[in-house]
DNA sequence: CAAAGACATAGACATACGTAAATATTTACA
DNA sequence: TGTAAATATTTACGTATGTCTATGTCTTTG
């Protein structure tokens, strides 16, 4: 299990102090937009609420498509942003796929935005 | 519950319920994604916390423009961003410019990415 | 094995975004 | 009043983003 020097999106929201505490760095600012750069669509901000809110946390692809009058694969662009950033597990079984929420990023990102300071 | 007809950015974040509680609406999404994107850069992301974190809870653009490797009205074509989503506010005083975070716009942020569910 | 269904990828296109250079506006002060 | 300093606005430009259509991949089942 070798971890790369890189941090993953993921990690990134849970590298520094809140955003109020004390100037955040180049570096971790750099780390941080993407997260919130995959978080800041209407389209997607749907799509992982729909995935956190659903029954036992997760929702196939299928249940997704149709809640939007976009096509399937602009739906599939949006879901592969929002994993690719952290945001989305994903788990094929059989034909279908399931998003599941990581509900851990959301909280590291949540306590950055909005942790008091000092 | 009722709404508003027309929200400031700055309410959207207070509208709804954490997104793992329950599927944000079309108009909800699009209320919060503003915000979201005004956060999501970089340069914006350091901008609003050295604000947050600076003495007094204010800055001066004079302090901001020192600290990035970038022109003058590129900081406050991001400084104008973040004030018109809400997230900043602005105050002349003489010859200078302090802008101030606006926390529980932040909090409120927080509080719908993090949330917890139901 | 072939066909159908679920989802992803590739390519194309219009629009939005981040940045810089040049210019404008506002304020202080000699 | 006029000059300098602090900040904003305008314009322009390359790149990124969201969307669609067309196509590919994988899995199940007849």
């Amino acid at each position: 299990m070798s971890m790369s020097l890189e941090l993953t999106p993921v990690q990134a929201a849970a590298c520094c102090a809140p955003l109020a505490r004390q100037p955040l760095s180049e570096s971790e600012a750099e780390g941080i937009a993407p997260l919130l750069k995959a978080l800041a669509d209407p389209v997607r901000l749907r799509l992982i609420s729909m995935v956190a809110s659903h029954q036992g946390g997760e929702a196939c692809v299928c249940d997704l498509n149709d809640a939007f009058d976009l096509s399937q694969p602009t739906i599939s662009h949006h879901l592969k942003i929002l994993h690719e950033a952290g945001l989305l597990d994903r788990e094929k079984r059989g034909v279908w796929v399931y998003y599941r929420a990581r509900t851990e990023a959301l909280q590291n990102l949540a306590a950055l935005i909005g942790g008091h300071a000092a």
